[in-house]
DNA sequence: TCTGGGGTCCTAGGACCC
DNA sequence: TCTGGGGTCCTAGGACCC
């Protein structure tokens, strides 16, 4: 018997998190709207029994959700994002190979056990994560990744199996001809359309796929599913986090903004975000790229998209800095006459903090390391937000909408929940 | 009226080099 | 008529994930 995976995700996760603290919300129909209240990004099972779709509009199914009730929350990251930690807490504390793959999940690679060991070893995962945390998740077995994200969707779906499943070493064709290709792992909207051309309609298909025709339509990647599907391991477990690539920030707009102005607070806010992120890292950014947007959905105004990046001469995690860049280039894109919906910035060519030597021509950057470590630690301890730069601006008549969220329970001091 | 945000990987094509 | 070949690097765009 070969080495094996197991996926574990979180139920429903962000509904699960706002039921913890919420237990009347059992058995209702719950969903949790997307940033800007704009899509439901969760959902209940009561809510997916109604027909509410996963990345459905808001106000697209606003009179369904009112006709059974069902309740709303926008969504609260700091909530989920500390809950998600303590899920992984105790994860690693049972399992010694564990990656977390996303917020809601990870992948444990084990050595090779009979399928009733394995069995009980996801039913005590379980049981485990649900007394200390409070969070249901299901688990799924498998040889390979692939395979134990589609055990871990037969554990989920299928209540009979209590939450945990084990793909059978053998035999199992039956269970991948029952999955639309469409669901595998890596199979997106565009290349489930082209494998169906193809004849290719569910799991098994995919597995028994031509190599040359595959790689031929999908790529490498189309190719390492199909193989993935056959039992055969190509996406190893990533024990430790790769380095970071780059940190991006942006929002939607509550409302278009027209004018330069109203962009560049906007701008400078998200640039304060990403950098945030990025001292909370330890590096530092040599390249900046800032991106504006109108609606795209709204096809009879006028629509403009552009991008452009700018290069350092010193790498820098000032905010300051990287505001005045960031700001430079958003100068250049800039066009009036236009609805914008969105601005963002990415910063890339990220590198340790310690890293180069200082520039011969530059001077030292004002906006140094002691003034941006106090204001690290004015927000961390304060809030996000209590200390920022003037070109984030104040009133901000651009902030998004998010109406209907729950409190920071675990994470502000102001929002405790109170017992009795 | 109202349609998320933050990531990664792969490929094609152009620029450039010898 | 016919105008090298092979390599690297960079970028933009597309596709995927949660």
């Amino acid at each position: 018997m070969a080495p094996l995976f197991a996926l574990l995700d979180c139920n429903n996760f962000y509904v699960s998190c706002e039921r913890l603290f919420n237990p009347g919300l059992a058995g209702l129909p719950v969903v949790v709207l997307s940033n800007n209240d704009g899509c439901i990004i969760a959902r209940s099972n009561e809510a997916k029994a109604l027909g509410i779709k996963m990345g459905e509009p808001f106000f697209r199914c606003r009179d369904l959700i009112a006709a059974h009730q069902v309740q709303v929350f926008s969504s609260n990251y700091p909530l989920y994002g500390d809950l998600s930690q303590r899920v992984m807490e105790v994860l690693g504390q049972l399992e010694p190979e564990v990656e977390v793959y996303s917020i809601d999940e990870a992948f444990i690679r084990l050595p090779a056990a009979m399928p009733e060991a394995l069995l009980a070893n996801g039913r005590h995962l379980r049981a485990t994560v649900k007394r200390q945390v409070g969070i249901p998740v299901s688990v799924g077995f498998g040889p390979t990744k692939t395979l134990a994200k589609i055990a871990n969707r037969i554990a989920k779906q299928q209540p009979e199996h209590g939450g945990v499943f084990v793909l059978p070493e053998q035999g199992h064709d039956a269970l991948l001809a029952a999955i639309e290709v469409g669901d595998v792992w890596g199979i997106g909207r565009r290349q489930s359309q082209k494998l169906r051309l193809g004849g290719i309609r569910t799991a098994l298909d995919l597995k028994n796929a031509n190599d040359t025709w595959l790689r031929k339509h999908l790529t490498v990647t189309g190719l390492r599913t199909s193989t993935e599907l056959r039992g055969v391991s190509c996406l190893p477990l990533t024990d430790s986090p790769p380095a970071k690539q780059s940190i991006t920030s942006s929002r939607s707009f509550g409302q278009p903004v027209t004018d330069l102005a109203g962009l560049h607070e906007a701008l400078a806010s998200y640039v304060a975000i990403a950098a945030a992120k990025l001292r909370a890292e330890r590096l530092t950014a040599g390249c900046v790229q800032v991106y504006l947007t109108t609606n795209r959905f709204r096809a009879r105004e006028p629509q403009y998209a552009n991008s452009t990046t700018v290069s350092l001469a010193l790498p820098t995690a000032s905010t300051l800095e990287l505001i005045r860049h960031a700001v430079a280039a958003l100068g250049q894109l800039y066009r009036s006459g236009f609805a914008y919906q969105k601005v963002g910035v990415t910063l890339m060519d990220l590198g340790a903090a310690s890293r180069g030597q200082p520039h011969l021509f530059c001077p030292p950057p004002k906006g140094g390391e002691a003034l941006m470590t106090a204001l690290d630690k004015v927000n961390t301890r304060w809030g996000r937000d209590t200390l920022h730069s003037g070109a984030e601006g104040f009133l901000r008549p651009w902030k998004n909408k998010q109406t209907m969220k729950s409190p920071s329970y675990t994470t502000s001091w102001h929002e405790l929940p109170v017992v009795g």
